[in-house]
DNA sequence: CCCGCTTTCTGACAAATGTCATGCCGAAGG
DNA sequence: CCTTCGGCATGACATTTGTCAGAAAGCGGG
């Protein structure tokens, strides 16, 4: 029996993940979580063959939770799964460790595919996103830059984000024009897009 | 024996969902769609009783699909099923005519309560939610002022739009301006964000 | 130890954006 | 019939944004 712990932050497709796992005869689910904090928590608590995490979760998001899992529990396997096959996800789910990588678009079979090779010692990762992120290459953004960046992206106009960051206006000018230019954009928003959907904010 | 139908774009989901729903020994899922067209289509082929479906698809939204099943099917009870709980969505899903309002955060043995409910001939819709779309207003923005926000919304410059509407950039600057104080915002950006999240968009 | 990179800053300039006043047209409503 | 509202347009103006050059500090690798 291989017992899995799942992390999702909405309540319903948590539930409804964990009947479609529940429907296959040699894996179970072990516990639940609906945060990256919590997935850690349930982790200690049921030592789980595999962690299936989610993304996109309020409070630390599921790489970074993966990451601290295997730290604490070198067996247990890491499972990735995420609405969104953005290169930079990808690119940080296997810096860390994970031993999967899934898209939610992906068919609902492939779910227990996925844990029952990576169980085995596999990796999984679809071939085509694994192109993407090799070619689309690094996150060339600096840190700095990638911070100025994020803390823009609401709208915040750049006297709001300098007092935020405790920066002169012309500082937050600067990064925002080099942001720009690395994602070859034309402006802040355009800047915002690009390097979200790369996956680098 | 309750028969529904289920639209939802991805695919893992779409497949969780529908194992969930299996679970019930009154309820049984008659057809799967993967667009807001898909679902139409289905729904006049297997004519259920119930059509559950997403708001954010691609190719035209479940509301819109869910407004031309009841022209069609005037017996079909529509829920719709969201991952963001905005005003805006419930209050055009209401005036679509939607028998069911859920979100995807709410605990997934609401999702088969409010199956049964609807069949019933009640309706299901979280007060919270609809105390919050009551006290939002309507939507403040004219359908020209909603475009051009839209259109701008990606990031692309006045005179991108004003091409792209065939408009000149003095209006497309007049339409902005006038979208970002109905929604009290200091910026387009802004402005684009809370429309979003008001649902306005 | 020096080179290159990142972080931080300044000042100056050009371009884009947001605001306002004003005007015209057509449709809807009293 | 007159008023109001939405859609469309101009032109002028102030503000914000994006770019560029230059400069200092600190850190790491060769």
């Amino acid at each position: 029996m291989i017992r899995v712990i799942l992390a999702e932050d909405q309540a319903m497709v948590r539930g409804a993940l964990a009947s479609l796992i529940s429907l296959e005869p040699d894996i179970e689910v072990a516990g639940e979580a609906a945060s990256g904090p919590q997935a850690l928590e349930v982790a200690l608590r049921v030592r789980p063959d595999v962690a299936l995490l989610d993304i996109e979760m309020p409070g630390g998001d599921g790489i970074e939770a993966g990451e601290r899992i295997l730290r604490e529990l070198p067996g247990c396997r890491v499972v990735i799964l995420t609405t969104f096959g953005r290169p930079g996800y990808l690119r940080r789910a296997m810096e860390a460790g994970a031993a999967a990588f899934l898209v939610k678009d992906s068919p609902a079979r492939e779910l227990a595919a996925a844990i029952r090779r990576v169980h085995a010692g596999e990796r999984v990762i679809d071939p085509g996103l694994a192109a993407a992120a090799l070619s689309a290459g690094p996150n060339p953004l600096s840190p700095r830059e990638r911070d100025i960046l994020a803390a823009a992206a609401d709208g915040s106009t750049i006297g709001d984000v300098a007092r935020r960051l405790h920066l002169s206006e012309g500082t937050v000018r600067n990064y925002l024009s080099s942001a720009i230019q690395k994602t070859h954009s034309r402006n802040r928003v355009e800047a915002v897009q690009r390097a979200r959907t790369q996956g680098w904010l």
